[in-house]
RNA sequence: GUGGGUGUAGCUCAGUCGGUAGAGCACUGGGUUGUGAUCCCAGGUGUCGCGGGUUCAAGUCCCGUCACUCACCCCA
């Protein structure tokens, strides 16, 4: 039971035959980000600590006490990415990405780490797939940002969640809201906790847990209702939009970031079976970053979708995601002159596009016939010396016992003709 | 950082009043010398997390410790 290692804590493994599972829910999540006409992008899984420090906010919690920083070898300060979008706008930035044609829109599917402690669906490295659109302030772009995610959650056929949405304002109506906020809030007989909070981030105080602050906070002036003329115009056209995408979405006043550079549109996917930690996704628009990041006075609209989490919510659900079994033909032989045959028709068969594998390690017929039965193929291809000398070989159908045989100099063929019946 | 729960076979878990190790699944072999899944038979399944204490005797009771886990804080 106890092993010389472990797995460090809070990480997840994925190993056969759930990892199928995994990679299905993340390649679906990807491919909905594919036929929007973003473009994949691979970057560092480390980046200068003080480019989240300054992307995501100093005083945000994730910066302050949840990232994974060292040291390197040549006294840099190093940080493991707690998220996405400052990595992308750094490469964005570096490489003058947004030099062209606006918008630039990537997509990712990375790991990420936080140092946080862990619990059903939180863990220290996780899995996200992202997008970013940068370089254009369109109510449309927003509302195709949010109706990607939504899709590529309907592709896995997962249907217990909602679409929270909201606007967090922009640079001139968020300072103002903010001030009004935390006049109303100073008057209330709040513990010290809370009004600590309330000084750092007024907006966690609207979505505490706890009934009796829920009541306090009940007539506590809202964003929404303290928008700009613009800003308020920009998110009736979100929601427009939406409309024409046909997605559903409920609004979340109330809806808290836990990063610094979220504006306006803002948007949330909870799922309600999965504990505590509900959210499946998330995202919004982050005016302000590639100029706090040292580029351009760009725009940004993007989402990161939680791989590890989507996968979870798939479980409750009880979906079949992905396919765990790990061939098409599975070949038996028996004795060692058959066994070279069908080690050499892996070959053909392969490159003919057939997932090929065999019963290795000289097991008996009753062994490599178990093996093909778990390996989940639909086939085997059984061989012995008197297939040999008769030119043949036997191809036995797992699912109904079924056995015929087939030329051993056709074989390719027949296997590929079996498979597409 | 704080609180609750759980640690027994590879996995999921039983284990009564303290009395000397259990089930299912999985795995291996056989029933079938060239046929899996189904069925029958046989079989390893083990530091009962670790350390200490009480006791004639501890998986069981007590203390400590570690790990995992759920939740709080916070949050994709």
């Amino acid at each position: 039971m106890t092993t010389p290692f472990a797995a460090p804590k809070g990480v997840p493994d994925y190993f056969p035959p759930n990892s199928a599972a995994f990679t299905a829910v993340r390649s679906a999540l990807l491919g909905a980000t594919a036929r929007a006409g973003y473009g994949y992008i691979e970057l560092p899984v480390f980046e200068d600590t003080a480019l989240f420090a300054r992307g995501v906010g100093e005083s945000t919690d994730v910066v302050s006490k949840e990232m994974y920083t060292f040291t390197d070898r040549g006294g840099r300060s190093i940080t493991l990415r707690p998220e996405g979008t400052a990595g992308v706008m750094r490469a964005v930035i570096e490489h003058g990405l947004d030099r062209g044609q606006l918008p630039v829109k990537l997509a990712y599917a990375a790991q990420f780490f936080r140092a946080e402690q862990p619990q059903a669906g939180r863990y220290r490295q996780f899995h996200q797939v992202g997008v970013e659109a940068i370089g254009v302030d369109d109510p449309a772009l927003d509302a195709e940002v949010i109706a990607i995610a939504d899709e590529g959650f309907r592709a896995l056929g997962l249907t217990g969640y909602r679409l929270e949405l909201t606007s967090l304002g922009d640079a001139t109506c968020r300072p103002q809201y903010r001030e009004k906020l935390q006049a109303f809030l100073a008057k209330l007989p709040l513990d010290e906790d809370t009004r600590r909070r309330a000084e750092i981030n007024p907006l966690r105080v609207l979505d505490d847990k706890r009934p009796e602050v829920r009541e306090l906070v009940a007539e506590a002036p809202l964003m929404l209702d303290n928008l700009s003329p613009e800003t308020l115009e920009h998110y009736e056209r979100v929601k427009a939009h939406l409309g024409d995408l046909g997605v559903k979405y409920v609004e979340n006043p109330r809806m808290v970031r836990g990063l610094d550079y979220y504006t306006k549109t803002t948007f949330e996917f909870v799922h309600d079976g999965l504990g505590a930690q509900s959210g499946i996704g998330g995202g919004g628009r982050y005016d302000g970053l590639m100029a706090q990041l040292g580029g351009q006075e760009l725009s940004g609209v993007g989402f990161g979708l939680g791989v590890d989490r989507a996968l979870l919510a798939c479980q409750v659900e009880g979906l079949a995601v992905g396919d765990a079994t790990r061939c098409d033909v599975y070949g038996v032989p028996l004795g060692d002159a058959a066994r070279s045959r069908l080690v050499g028709i892996g070959a053909p068969l392969r490159a003919a596009g057939v997932r090929y594998d065999m019963a290795y390690g000289g097991k008996g017929l009753k062994g490599a016939m178990k093996g093909a039965d778990r390996s989940g193929a639909r086939f085997a291809l059984v061989l012995g010396e008197r297939d040999i000398e008769a030119g043949v070989a036997q191809l036995k159908e797992l699912a109904t016992g079924e056995q015929r045989e087939v030329p051993l100099a056709d074989v390719v063929t027949e296997v590929r003709r079996a498979l597409e019946r």
